[in-house]
DNA sequence: ATCAGATTGTGATATTTGTCACGCAGGGAA
DNA sequence: TTCCCTGCGTGACAAATATCACAATCTGAT
């Protein structure tokens, strides 16, 4: 298990055992069921979370009652509510597992620390802040130049995983359709 | 004209005299006229740009020839086709002027060797990637949350001065929405 | 001053998408 | 088994938005 997070950060940056056992001594282990929340909108955010295992949403919920997913996170993903781990604010978002999950986690004091001390994991979360921005860029671009079956079907291509895991509905609640339309499009 | 880079790093940062010194000594400076190009679609992309002075879009063509605008970036901004500048790949899109504009501007290799080199460099472009991910964050769920009217009023709200300085069709092509619509919006 | 082009508003209509309502199938739990 | 709940499809209709067309105004260049 370990292991998994060790492949993650070296195929960005080459770690000696020392270091990776420095980096991971600030990481804690956490198990979460299908249904359980790492934590609620208006909660605080205390870590970033690297996912091991399972699947998690990390959700809007709007006045209306509506439910919006920002962001799904597979493994090896890294997921919080940035904005409320950043600056230690109260979370818009909520984070959900839609399957029983593993995860690291991180304060933001041992990141700020870390990052601080070894040059190798600024870089590495540099480089993952870099891709994780061009990743919404592109999410941003398709809501700009697609329609609804256009997206999915991005979707599909991007994370074909995720169809078999993800109930419609959440899809449907990510791609920014109703469920309805959605099913009415693969037909 | 120097002094808005330094102030605008040390807002993150502090740097002393020599330090910013030898930071500054990988910019270039550069000016361009509204409607010049920084790069189009299909070139290398060479550099990325801090705002001076002066406002660019990011946009994207797509293959009907509309027009979507990933991006504004005004004063104090840092634009650039990120994934074609960090992966040293063809633009996907293109950078243009709005006005007359004059931009920092630094290699991939200049950026990399002031992060390896310089921790706190490393750290500001550390934060302005992670803030640049949350606002982009924030863009998508405008769009999953907000209809066109909605999201009109949060770009107003935001950045007031944009409604002043670019012509509705712009901001409707920001919006995700035609400009007939935006124009009926606020009656 | 004049002309060409850019910008904006608006009507008429088509298309896309949302909402509400209903039925059906499958999976657990008692 | 039986029952409830979730997921999923789909019909009918409403609302949001796009598209096409045209006119008016403004702006910049000659």
């Amino acid at each position: 298990m370990k292991e998994k997070l060790r492949e993650h950060i070296e195929r960005l940056v080459s770690l000696t055992d020392d270091e990776f056992a420095d980096v991971f001594s600030h990481f804690k282990i956490d198990t979460f069921k299908k249904q359980d929340f790492l934590f609620h909108k208006g909660a605080r955010v205390n870590y970033a979370y690297f996912v091991a295992s399972g699947l998690l949403m990390l959700v809007h919920n709007d006045e209306s009652g509506k439910q919006h997913i920002v962001s799904f996170a597979m493994e090896d993903w890294w997921e919080t509510d940035f904005l409320a781990f950043y600056t230690q604010t109260k979370a818009t978002m909520s984070l959900q597992c839609l399957e029983d999950t593993t995860v690291f986690c991180i304060l933001l004091e041992d990141y700020q620390e870390l990052c601080a001390r070894l040059p190798k994991m600024n870089h590495f979360f540099l480089v993952k802040s870099n891709f994780g921005h061009i990743g919404s860029q592109q999410r941003i671009l398709s809501f700009l130049t697609s329609n609804a079956k256009e997206r999915y079907e991005q979707l599909l291509q991007r994370y074909p995983s995720l169809i078999q895991r993800v109930p419609k509905t959440l899809l449907a609640s990510y791609l920014g359709v109703s469920r309805e339309t959605l099913s009415r499009l693969y037909a």
